[in-house]
RNA sequence: CGCGGGGUGGAGCAGCCUGGUAGCUCGUUGGGCUCAUAACCCAAAGGUCGAAGGUUCAAAUCCUUCCCCCGCAA
């Protein structure tokens, strides 16, 4: 069961491997773009490709998707970045239970934006948990646990990327060790556990009072999506790099303190952020210096929470 | 038919409303200046103005159709 990117590596990784996959459970498609157009999920693409049994169904506790899924008789069912929460009656339908592919080092970062969070907190390191599931979230038994760095220009895009590899060999890894029962499932330790909550648009507005280099983790984290993005008059911009610098020249946040060839140089709450990469709104993403070629901007101006 | 913005030399934009043979910033090339430079000065190259059709003496500019790109919203 999967639905987005971050689940192909793992499904692909598991039709590789010497199980069978015998069904593939992927959301409903969703209306997309401007022509509000029904697009199918990456992973039903591969299961359409591989012309394997799949089921899209608007209700996890649905008596006709319950009744289809039991017929498939899984030994394991395995979750990657599903998106829906497994009833019961799921959990307990596979003989050796439900393994989750989990893009942090659990317990930290519980819930469906671990990837995310990591960045934005300046984490240095995250990884995969492999675990296996019961009804709360995230908070099953863990199976295997692998780290991995994470640099200083990754973004969640990047990262994901990275994490989603990785996932789909320590998820193939945990499925041979379990059914060979040479796995022992280590409890969480559920005082250590933090919350990942999924990012939402808002999310994405920067305030600027905060520090230049949370804003800077922050906008990693948020690159691609939902996008960190702020108002400069009228116009929108997402920004799509930046970087810290520790001084300070206005000490007015949100203000425009300098503009350089190839850099806006922004005031925050403590220290300058420069932003070197950055979408308009009705426009690509482009280099600042692209940008200013035909978009004059004076110091002074402030950027704003909103269209002005 | 969800709302909206846009396609103009290599890049980013102005010009369109109030038709009359294309402009700005940057880049590129050549030259100059300088101990030196991604700095500065001078010069040059480079555009079927997304496509087709229409109106007109004349269309980047007005009308019609089509193609492509993007923001919002989901």
């Amino acid at each position: 069961m999967g639905t987005p990117d971050f689940a192909v590596p793992s499904l692909e990784a598991l039709l590789k491997s010497d199980d069978a996959v015998v069904g593939i459970v992927t959301q409903p498609d969703r209306p997309k773009g401007r022509g509000q157009i029904l697009v199918p999920s990456p992973v039903k693409q591969v299961a359409q490709r591989e012309h394997i049994p799949l089921l899209q169904p608007t209700k996890m506790k649905d008596a006709e998707f319950l009744r289809m899924l039991a017929d498939w008789k899984p030994d394991i069912i395995v979750v990657a970045a599903f998106g829906r929460i497994l009833p019961p009656a799921v959990l307990t339908l596979p003989p050796k239970g439900c393994i989750n592919v989990h893009g942090s080092l659990l317990p930290k970062y519980r819930g469906a934006g671990p990837i995310q969070w990591a960045i934005i907190n300046g984490e240095t390191e995250t990884g995969i948990t492999t675990m296996l599931m019961d009804e709360g979230m995230d908070t099953g038994a863990m199976l295997l646990q692998e780290k991995i760095e994470i640099r200083s220009d990754d973004t969640a895009g990047s990262l994901s990327v990275k994490l989603a590899e990785l996932g789909g060999r320590l998820l193939v890894k945990t499925v041979q060790q379990w059914k060979a029962g040479t796995l022992v499932p280590h409890p969480q330790d559920h005082s250590r556990a933090t919350l990942a909550p999924l990012l939402k648009k808002e999310d994405g507005l920067i305030d600027w009072t905060m520090p230049a280099a949370a804003l800077a983790n922050r906008i990693r984290g948020l690159t691609p999506w939902p996008g960190a993005y702020t108002f400069y008059g009228s116009d929108r911009w997402t920004v799509l790099k930046a970087e810290a610098l520790p001084e300070s020249l206005t000490g007015v946040p949100g203000m425009v303190a300098a503009v350089t060839k190839q850099a806006i140089h922004v005031e925050t709450g403590r220290g300058l952020l420069v932003v070197t990469e950055l979408q308009p709104a009705n426009g690509r993403r482009m280099k600042v210096g692209e940008y200013l070629a035909g978009h004059p901007i004076s110091v002074g101006q402030r950027l704003v929470h909103g269209r002005s």
